[in-house]
DNA sequence: CTAATCACTGCAAACGTTTGCACAATGGAC
DNA sequence: GTCCATTGTGCAAACGTTTGCAGTGATTAG
């Protein structure tokens, strides 16, 4: 039924010891038997029991990645880059969907740990003490959270919302709200201290924290009002599904964005560019982190590099579109 | 380093076929013998390695799942079933994007055939005649594309082009333009197909072809002006992107949606609530679809139903939001 | 009390590879 | 012509499971 090196080995007239070294280091046999070897395989159709040559070499050439939620278009592209790096490499990708579950995701890394070489998690919901745990169980990269002692690819978050307030606040806006994301999400964290920290050292800028929210698009409906009462001329959004809601919200009541205020997201998803108007937001390159993370992973899993277990941060770049502009002019 | 069963059966003070039975079938050995090796092996964290199970029992207990494009929303939603459905029946999920290339499609199928235990092609851009060699090389399904011979999942396309038809000839519309999507993709066909017909068979109804555009924001953009030149008073977009880019163009052109023109779309990806006026498309439910093919394979690879390769069809249903309305009176 | 059945457990083969080691053949240096 | 190094190949063990078969007691029927 299915072919396997003894057959190979057989109709090629060798052994099966040459044929798995002809396909697997040609140079450890001589060119006519690679050849013969190949061709045989090839006609035959054989392709290497994967199970087989795992449970010897201990190796599987696949990775696990686990995301929040497949449905966000954010994880997409991460998944997206994952995929094609590794295929890249050689290695296929098993993949799971935690639903935003922690005690759901601790188990996705537990179950996949003892059958991949190496573990990607995205934007990990659970604690820091069950990372540590799943990282000293087999080799693990983070993405979107950082963590000391494990390999972690990050964006650069603050500088994100540094060049988001720099903008602003050279359109000439002072009063600027900040609708936060949820409580528990790093990156949020680290968006909000970054705001923080740049407002408190500007002169005459006042940052209004309207709270968290959902990240979503109705998460924007709530805050858009609370955005308007505190007197802002200039909503940051945790992300663009929420400055989508916000402007929504902003619509509804008669306000023009971006005249009357202005509007920025994060996260760059295609959905801010389907919008009127076209959202000024952060750009996260997300297939390329995807990509990232899977060249640290194989840099731990191949060259045993336990040595440093870096962050890496990747740079993001602001991108000017039509919902922001200068504040109206005082009556 | 790694516990394996030999261990747990060395601690357990039984062989490891009773550990490998206490673990597999309980029923086979005692209680008693069965609570201490469960209890062994959990205190001890033994999990079975599945590349030396695999090799034996033949079977792997994961599946391939191929897609276009993971970063498209469409697709992100059937993975998220998939692996969902695939969770709970015990299985993984390997994942190929093949990014719209039929040639990394074949090459991804063909290498994940003889690691899993069976492929679920999501979207086909390959032949029929690939399909079908691909089906005859192991369990298949096919998603979002019927091939004869081989199980397909497939949404009612022509169902919810009819229905689409009716609600717009209901509100009084006459002249319908409808933009196509690629050539190649087979549910573009399926809707074609129907929406002639259905104009074919009612009474003073032109059906307006303005012919195969992108199916994203920008084949919209391009179509919309031949909407409009072609006097339609409602306009069929393939997909809710390509929506999305006919209502912007024609907001640039200073035309009102939906009271000039009425514009509807096929999908009900997210999008089509976050952008004004509100979609009115058809859903389609991917979550499910993805589920109900994990259910059609499962299906062949456990019982063998080599019976009936069914091309099993998911009923859908429009959604009426803002964007269609009477046509407007005629001066 | 004997024989037959039954429930449970262990032995050992098998799954399809990779790879260390041994061996044969070849060629070059002296 | 001898010896050594080099190159290419094969043998066989090992990887961690599952599972058919046989064996051991215990239980039950006669």
């Amino acid at each position: 039924m299915v072919v396997t090196i003894r057959d190979v080995a057989q109709i090629a007239g060798v052994s099966i010891s040459t044929v798995s070294r002809a396909l697997a280091s040609p140079d450890k046999v001589s060119a006519v038997t690679r050849v013969l070897v190949e061709d045989t395989a090839r006609t035959m159709g054989y392709r290497a029991n994967r199970a087989a040559r795992g449970l010897v070499t201990g190796r599987t050439t696949s990775i696990g990645l686990v995301v929040p939620d497949l449905e966000n278009p954010f994880f997409g592209s991460i998944c997206k880059g994952v995929q094609a790096r590794a295929r890249s490499a050689g290695y296929s990708v098993f993949i799971a969907d935690t639903d935003e579950d922690p005690s759901l995701e601790d188990e996705a890394v537990r179950n996949l740990t003892k059958q991949v070489d190496g573990v990607i998690i995205c934007s990990a919901r659970s604690t820091d003490a069950a990372l540590q745990q799943a990282a000293g169980d087999g080799p693990l990269v983070l993405v979107n959270r950082a963590l000391p002692g494990v390999p972690s690819i990050t964006f650069d978050n603050g500088g994100g919302a540094r060049v988001v307030m720099r903008h602003l606040i050279a359109l000439g806006h002072r009063r600027i709200a900040y609708v936060a994301g949820p409580v528990t999400s790093w990156s949020n964290r680290e968006r909000t201290l970054a705001l923080q920290a740049f407002a408190a050292e500007s002169d005459h800028v006042d940052l209004i924290e309207l709270g968290n929210f959902p990240p979503v698009f109705s998460g924007g409906m709530q805050a858009a009002d609370l955005a308007v009462a505190s007197g802002a001329t200039a909503i940051v959004a945790f992300n663009d599904l929420v400055a989508v809601g916000v402007i929504e919200r902003l619509r509804q009541r008669g306000l023009q964005v971006p005249a009357d205020l202005s509007v920025t997201g994060f996260d760059n998803v295609p959905v801010s560019t389907l919008v009127w108007p076209n959202l000024t937001t952060v750009d996260f390159p997300r297939i390329q982190m995807g990509r990232a993370s899977v060249d640290a992973l194989l840099d731990t899993v191949l060259h045993r590099t336990s040595i440093r277990p870096a962050i890496t941060q990747i740079p993001v770049e602001l991108v000017v579109r039509q919902s922001t502009a200068p504040p109206p002019q005082r009556a």
